[in-house]
DNA sequence: TCTTAAATAATAACTATTATTATATAATTA
DNA sequence: TAATTATATAATAATAGTTATTATTTAAGA
């Protein structure tokens, strides 16, 4: 994507990233999509894909995949994910103080590190007890 | 997936598992459809991916994801991941000390957790210096 | 207000993955 | 060892998530 382009701000992407901080449940593109289209009744699915993208591609939100379908994210402060592998839901995990890292010794290897995600899977609290 | 069902031992999974484990960069499906033609010349795609799922299913091998596609790790020893965001190749990280998760408080909430994985995202020593 | 390049809606195209089905084969039984 | 049977296969069609195309619209600067 090209990184010097004068950008627009439209009403497109000030929707899709207003739907997106409204909720934890880290969505997919179709998702978003049908609660755009009740805000823009026209709106079109590459359009929310496109922006999806651009928002990344500026850091304000981030990407996550489910497998088969990217999910998103409208958090950027540093907190981690559980993904439960009988609904298929994305959990947030706050409880920072439950994960230390330390990659001092990556980045004297040659690693530039960006971010970090710590990615559980396992059984939801939901699901815990009533699995199929 | 059908969890008691008598599986077959087959030419062809023997062989997808032993060219999984002959790797580390973490290979597609259609990577390893390539490299198993060279033994099993009419081996089909969908035998690949089926055998894959099957593999994962019995916790022999794992499925990462790179955003668009599902790429295999035939180390199932617990380490982590580091994903160049130049090059997308995925690097194995061993350096096990240098995290530390704690989740009992997690298990005391609920969740059930099978497996975790770290994932780093990044500029890896490769690119570091030569980007594009 | 005028101009212009970026963004949009609509839709087609692409691609990774899964499903289908007739045939082959591993493993069990006689 | 031969017959049986149900699983796995190869070939191919279908599905679904995502990206590309294009004529038109629009945000933002002059």
């Amino acid at each position: 994507m090209e990184k010097n382009i004068k950008r627009r701000n439209t009403h497109q992407r000030k929707v899709i990233l207003e739907i997106l901080r409204s909720t934890d449940i880290h969505p997919t593109a179709d998702w978003i999509y049908e609660r755009a289209r009740q805000v823009i009744p026209n709106i079109s699915l590459g359009t929310v894909y496109r922006n999806l993208k651009i928002l990344k591609d500026e850091g304000l939100i981030l990407e996550l995949n489910d497998g088969k379908q990217s999910r998103f994210d409208g958090r950027i402060d540093q907190h981690f994910h559980f993904k439960c592998i009988n609904c298929n839901s994305i959990y947030d995990i706050d409880n920072k103080q439950i994960i230390n890292v330390e990659y001092n010794d990556l980045q004297k290897e040659g690693y530039q590190i960006r971010s970090f995600d710590v990615i559980f899977s396992g059984i939801c609290p939901k699901c815990n007890g009533n699995q199929n």
